[in-house]
DNA sequence: ACGTCCTTTCCTGATT
DNA sequence: GAATCAGGAAAGGACG
């Protein structure tokens, strides 16, 4: 039976990923999407180290944070050498400095210090920072799971919703959800023994994201404002009122005015713009950490890829964006629409299998592993 | 303010 | 019959 122990697994090979490149061939994914011109902002994994470096160098199992000034300095000369720059043109005496201080500079700052290269080392910080996120989110997502897991034997309200949901609404989503099981609510592993994808998935049914987006400030609800909308009704009514006569994102749906109000007293304000559909998916196929039996390359060299657990996916879609009562059939449909873009090209007589257009990027073996 | 992009939601009908 | 696919339509949030 899986549960808390396994989750904990999963939360310790995360950490081990995240802190012991060394130790494991897939950590760099993690932490080495830099570098990738082509990645439309979105973590892709080995394209920051050179090949060679089967540790890595000295900053690359670290956060920019943490990072010392030898760290920073070997960092920069990287880059340096990467974009063969000129580095005569660098005035390295102000490369002294600690990763929190380069954290803290601003485009326009790195620009002035390193020229041009300014804005490459910025763009590449970041995203060194916005990846490290994203396993904050997931990690945060499986924390949850552990809470909740063990909320959903305790609780008859697994959800979380408050007081103002209706029973009928907690059935739908009981209904909706690949996750929920009659007799024992909530179950983390409850489809798949032994698998950890159940158990990220299973988070997407949390409502309270540790979420990271590229909007970042529009983290909405975490765990502690739901936790306040399980003690206080005055709380979530003051969501609800703040969302009130504001209609939700897409058609409005065909549902009763509590259910509305009770799914937008989960919501705010839609994610931004950062990570597409396209590439959440594509990151979870090429993150083999987090595509544990979510998704599998059907044919990698094509890019042909097949959907295992839809639902599953599709929740934890709607935990990135905020967004409760996503499901397959809604996701299915944003994917189809990649169709006419050529970011996604049709399999015709194949359920759940889905094919990379030429639109797409970030996802070919090559692109993947060494672009340096 | 407006247009565009990118979904989100609902729907009907077809297919598996 | 259920799940999935296909695609039209309408709508909203973010952003330029």
């Amino acid at each position: 039976m899986a549960g808390p122990y396994e989750i904990s697994n999963i939360l310790s090979n995360y950490i081990n990923a995240m802190y012991q490149p060394e130790e494991s061939s897939s950590v760099p994914d993690l932490l080495t999407h830099l570098g990738d011109e082509d990645n439309l902002g979105v973590a892709l994994p080995n394209t920051q180290v050179p090949a060679e470096t089967t540790g890595g160098p000295a900053w690359y199992s670290e956060l920019p944070n943490c990072w010392s000034k030898a760290q920073v300095l070997e960092w920069i000369s990287y880059h340096i050498e990467k974009n063969k720059y000129d580095a005569s043109t660098i005035d390295f005496s102000c490369c002294n400095m600690d990763g929190y201080t380069l954290c803290h500079y601003s485009r326009d700052q790195l620009g002035l210090i390193f020229g041009p290269l300014g804005d490459e080392l910025y763009d590449r910080l970041h995203e060194i920072t916005s990846v490290s996120d994203e396993l904050d989110w997931i990690i945060g997502l499986l924390e949850k799971e552990e809470v909740s897991s063990q909320d959903a034997l305790l609780d008859p309200s697994p959800l979380e919703l408050g007081s103002s949901c209706t029973q009928e609404s907690l059935e739908e989503m009981k209904l909706a959800s690949p996750f929920f099981q009659a007799d024992l609510g909530y179950v983390s592993g409850a489809m798949s023994p032994g698998s950890s994808d159940v158990s990220i998935a299973g988070t997407a049914m949390s409502l309270s994201p540790h979420s990271q987006d590229s909007g970042g400030s529009d983290l909405d609800l975490d765990l502690t404002e739901m936790k306040s909308f399980r003690f206080s009704d005055g709380e979530l009514h003051k969501k609800a009122d703040l969302k009130h006569g504001k209609r939700k994102r897409g058609r409005p749906r065909k549902l009763s005015k509590e259910n509305r109000d009770c799914l937008e007293a989960k919501k705010s304000k839609h994610a931004a713009r950062g990570t597409h559909l396209w590439e959440f998916i594509r990151d979870i196929l090429i993150h083999p950490e987090l595509n544990e039996g979510l998704l599998k390359w059907e044919d990698r060299r094509e890019g042909v890829f097949k959907f295992l657990r839809s639902e599953a996916v599709a929740q934890l879609w709607g935990q990135k964006k905020k967004n409760s009562s996503m499901t397959y059939e809604k996701l299915s449909r944003a994917m189809r629409y990649y169709y006419k873009r050529e970011i996604l090209e049709r399999v015709d007589g194949r359920r759940l299998v889905y094919k990379f257009g030429k639109n797409s990027s970030g996802w070919k073996e090559e692109e993947v592993q060494d672009r340096s």
